[in-house]
RNA sequence: GCAGAAGUGGUGGAAUUGGUAGACACGUUGGACUUAAAAUCCAAUGGGCAGUAAUGCCCGUGCGGGUUCAAGUCCCGCCUUCUGUACCA
């Protein structure tokens, strides 16, 4: 008898793939083309759990059908194996992120004993149709070659807006030497100032360079940051809370410090624009929207009374300027100490310290809390010539706009706030409209009055005529705000890629392409330096030799031949941004990829990612894309054409209940008697009937040995559940590999596609496991209904039902899978299989096909039942089963019929009846009579094909 | 506050264009097989009422309205949950 040795059959299969490299994608192909990727994971110590395959297995059993469908497709897996967990660890244990990571990757027994499996074996025992000939690993410096050549093309670029492109940073040179800066529209910094050729052409070198650092696309700046000098570091936003550092609790000060930037702002309307041309989830592409933050509105210059300076202002509500009462400076903003007169000093010195302690995710949080303090100062309304005071308030950001505002307290509920707390007037320039409770800020219903030339005027016709009227008086212009700001690309960390960057005369300097990658130098400790440089810093061989193009010991240095490296190091997003390119051509040595690579695969026809990569990673990919298509590097302007979020898999908790004060533990049924408190238990220890292994708990917890059990009446202790993310501190972690060594992977896979829509959000339940296991059963008996359940396959012709069935799941698994709906194609596989089981079918025509549909979900089921049949070749490239609607035709319709909407019995009716005569036969039915109960029907539909519905 | 998504049995979910609500599973209950358990198989299973029964009737897709012969599906108003985002001038 044949049972269904799943763990046997599923080593042999992915044993089969390995050796026969059934996978591996062509660069060169007649068939049409198909790229399906999946965002690489980070290869982090704990492993995998049930929740990180949903997306591969979609993309698998996606890549999958698109082989049977007869493309040519490229499905890579890679690792961006760059990231702080490991640097943490290193930080911890001494081991190098490198020997980590490795051992992450590919399994083995890391320096405290821990035994790892690994990513790649735990992937590969859910059998995915990875060509891993293509592997890259963003932390390998022959990848990470290319992050650096990125990087320099970056460098050597700037960007011109009247092309909207990108262009070679020689040509910006070109025009400076010809006709200065001053014709030139480019994206750059606030701050450049103008000059002529003449003027360019008696520049320094060195004073060329700081000019072309305000034009390049990654360009250093000094940047504020969140420093904490006890920890060395610059800390993100969320590792401060209330201005001390979460970690050790250290003061954490804002400082500015030197930066790579990236350019990304130049690219704002083009990422806008692009997300037009892309099937990417609404959603996703809202949040980027928001995040580019797009807003129209005028610039508008305030004289100031006594001063050369003025103060600049980004309105959206131009409009309102004649409601202007105020004028409200963020505590950063430059002008403030120049401006802040003699009485206001102190106050506002104080202001400005307190603001400072402040994060900023503080002043975000607390938005009720109003203050301000007046400087003193007062601006010069441009039209009235009115005084107008100028106050400092926390409630405007530096980092928006120009970190100043116009305050128009009618028209703006914050300014509105302030100006009720500070008792500052309130002047109301709407027509008809009461402000004494709150601001109108409606735009659409807006009459200005009070305002001299634009009184009686609408919001868009007062908008129109005050920036023409700003222009001609030179006080201001109609301006495009993004909220976009450009991205920090320096990190003071050691595991991420080193710039290839050395310095002379503190000038940043490339290091040739031909010399790439520029490799991470080796440290002893992978801290700060004592002197607050990044780990870098602690490097002994870390200086460019530009003679010998190499790097040598830093006692070399010289600044003349060798010279400083750089000591920060890039992003996690830095290896991440075009990887996908990579992966068409990955062992390529000369080129990022070659041209043919690029052509032919292009872009990424369907990519499957979460959702919190939506203003990160997917952002920062596409401006790259934009970006290295602009300068010739690639030929397409996004990287993904469509893209699925997939939900998270969430655990389901398990928890044992403590009675309130006492060591006593109470089962699930009998807890809501007692005052108890949940604790969580490990759900491995629970069986999928809720009872609790109490020895085993014991032994977990040992505070818990000489606890009491209070059990049900059956003599069991019962969990109670509760869903909740999947994690290790939950205890609720299910790993996958314990799934496929009790159910095999093919069970795991069609699970996880069951479980429901793909890109919501659901919970795992182990207990469910069964149902698709039982159907895989069910397959194989299928296959093997001869005596004592040995194979058996006839070559009998399939009988019209076997027909109909198998032709109904080929058109219902097709439009399911084109829509992503792989859910609902396991119920049609599951229906498929009792129905033909119940038809006793053994033929070869429905048996074929079939096994050819369940292939994308349970491949290695499928390639031995395929073998069994007697194919020598993978079924990976079988071509799909062409669905025959004849197969399907009916000549009669069993109509239910309904009496006011409701369906009361069904009647079976010839489909080519006419309307009248369905409901001739209707009304003759004996059952209409009692439905009726004596009335005339006012009105019978008939729907032909679909329904009947009497009213009456 | 803003934006988006979602609310259907005990549970996960199905119903693709308005046309038989609850497919397919899990769980539960009963039964078969077994010394027993596991595994497997069979049957029932939205709630309620009436009936020995076949069956019949009523209610039912978050709530309240509406459109329609017909609404889980369309429209209006609300409630709840989740996700993202936020003094954005």
């Amino acid at each position: 008898m044949s049972q269904y040795h799943f763990n046997d059959i599923e080593a042999k299969w992915q044993q089969f793939w390995a050796e026969n490299k059934t996978f591996k994608a062509e660069n060169k192909s007649d068939k049409p083309k198909y790229y399906v990727l999946d965002m690489f994971p980070y290869p982090s110590g704990a492993g995998l759990h049930v929740g990180h395959p949903l997306g591969y297995i979609a993309s698998d059993v996606y890549a999958r059908y698109k082989r049977h469908k007869g493309y040519n497709v490229l499905h890579p897996m890679g690792y961006d194996s760059f990231g702080l967990p490991a640097e943490q660890y290193a930080i911890q244990t001494g081991q190098h992120p490198a020997e980590t990571t490795l051992v992450n990757i590919e399994g083995g027994v890391d320096k405290s004993g821990t035994t790892i499996k690994g990513y790649r074996k735990q992937l590969d025992k859910i059998g995915f149709s990875f060509d891993w000939s293509r592997e890259v690993r963003t932390s390998d410096p022959k990848y990470y070659k290319w992050t650096q050549w990125i990087f320099i093309q970056l460098f050597e670029s700037w960007y011109d807006k009247d092309a909207d492109k990108a262009k070679d940073i020689n040509e910006l040179i070109s025009i400076f030497s010809s006709e200065g800066n001053t014709q030139v529209n480019a994206a750059c910094d606030d701050d450049v100032d103008m000059f002529t050729a003449d003027e360019w052409n008696s520049f320094t070198s060195e004073e060329k360079q700081r000019i072309l650092l305000k034009y390049r696309l990654t360009y250093l700046a000094e940047t504020e940051v969140n420093w904490c000098p006890e920890l060395g570091t610059v800390l993100a936003n969320d590792e401060v809370v209330n201005g001390v550092s979460e970690r050790g609790g250290f003061p954490v000060i804002r400082k500015k410090m030197m930066q790579w930037s990236m350019r990304i702002t130049a690219y704002a309307q083009r990422l806008l624009d692009g997300l037009e041309t892309i099937d990417w989830p609404q959603p996703l592409k809202d949040s980027q929207a928001n995040w580019i933050g797009r807003s129209e509105g005028a610039m508008v210059s305030f004289d100031l009374q006594g001063f050369e300076d003025t103060i600049e202002v980004f309105t959206t509500r131009p409009d309102t300027i004649f409601g202007v009462s105020f004028m409200t400076l963020a505590p950063e903003h430059e002008l403030v100490a120049k401006i802040t007169s003699e009485a206001q000093k102190e106050e506002v010195k104080a202001y400005v310290e307190a603001t400072a302690r402040r994060s900023e995710r503080e002043r975000m949080a607390d938005v009720k809390t109003i203050s301000g303090v007046f400087t003193g100062a007062y601006a010069i309304h441009p039209f009235s010539g009115e005084k107008i005071p100028v106050w400092i308030g926390d409630y405007v950001l530096a980092g928006y706009g120009t970190g100043a505002v116009m305050a128009v307290p009618c028209g703006d509920q914050r300014d509105y706030d302030f100006a009720k707390h500070y008792k500052l007037p309130i002047p109301n320039i709407f027509d008809g409209v009461d402000i004494s409770k709150e601001a109108f800020a409606d735009k659409e219903n807006t009459v200005i009055a009070n305002s001299d030339f634009l009184d009686g005027l609408t919001y868009k016709e007062a908008t129109s005529k005050v920036i023409e009227a700003l222009e001609a008086k030179g006080a201001g212009y109609g301006k495009v705000n993004y909220r976009l700001r450009d991205a920090v690309f320096s990190r003071q960390r050691y595991w991420g890629e080193p710039f290839p960057v050395y310095y002379k005369d503190g000038l940043p300097q490339m290091i040739e392409t031909e010399h790439l990658p520029l490799v991470l130098p080796e440290v002893e400790k992978y801290l700060p330096t004592e002197d607050g440089d990044p780990p870098l810093g602690r490097a002994d061989v870390w200086a460019w030799d530009t003679a010998g193009k190499a790097v040598v010991s830093n006692e070399l240095i010289d600044n003349k031949t060798i010279f400083p490296l750089e000591l920060n190091t890039m992003p996690g997003w830095a290896g991440s941004s075009c990887y996908m390119f990579r992966y068409m051509d990955p062992h390529n040595e000369q080129e990022f990829a070659s041209k043919a690579a690029l052509e032919y695969w292009k872009n990424v026809d369907l990519y499957i990612g979460g959702s919190e990569h939506a203003t990160g990673h997917l952002l920062y990919s596409r401006f790259w894309t934009k970006f290295m298509y602009d300068r010739g590097h690639l030929p397409v302007e996004e990287h993904a054409k469509k893209l699925i979020n997939q939900g998270m898999i969430l655990g389901e908790s398990a928890f044992v209940y403590r009675v309130e004060g006492e060591n006593t533990l109470v089962t699930e049924s009998k807890r809501n008697d007692l005052s108890v408190q949940p604790i969580h238990a490990d759900v491995s220890i629970v069986n999928l009937s809720n009872e609790l292994d109490i020895e085993a708990f014991k032994n977990w917890r040992p505070e818990f040995e000489n606890a009491k059990f209070i059990i049900e009446d059956d003599g069991t202790f019962k969990v109670g559940r509760e869903v909740e993310k999947m994690s290790k501190s939950k205890y609720n972690v299910v790993n996958p590999d314990d799934i496929c060594s009790r159910y095999g992977a093919d069970t795991l896979r069609m699970y996880e596609m069951f479980l429901g829509p793909l890109e919501q959000a659901k919970p795992w339940s182990t207990a469910g496991i069964t149902g698709v296991h039982s159907f895989l059963k069910k397959l194989w008996k299928l296959y093997h209904s001869g005596a004592e359940g040995s194979f058996n396959v006839s070559e009998d012709a399939g009988t019209k039902d076997n027909l109909k069935t198998m032709h109904k799941t080929i058109k219902k698994v097709e439009e399911d899978i084109e829509n992503f709906s792989f859910n609902t194609s396991v119920s049609t596989f599951m229906i498929a299989v009792n129905e033909l089981t119940a038809q006793k079918c053994a033929s070869r025509e429905i048996l074929e096909p079939l096994l050819i549909l369940i292939s994308p979900y349970a491949p290695h089921i499928a390639e031995e039942l395929w073998s069994k049949l007697g194919h020598s070749e993978s079924i990976s490239t079988a071509a799909f089963p062409k669905f025959d609607q004849s197969y399907l035709v009916e000549s009669t319709k069993e109509y239910p019929v309904s009496f006011n909407g409701k369906m009361r019995f069904k009647m079976e009716l010839p489909l080519d009846m006419s309307k009248d005569d369905i409901e001739a036969a209707v009304m003759a039915h004996e059952r209409t009579a009692h439905y009726l109960e004596g009335r005339t029907p006012k009105k019978v539909i008939v729907v032909p094909g679909k329904i009947i519905n009497i009213v009456g």
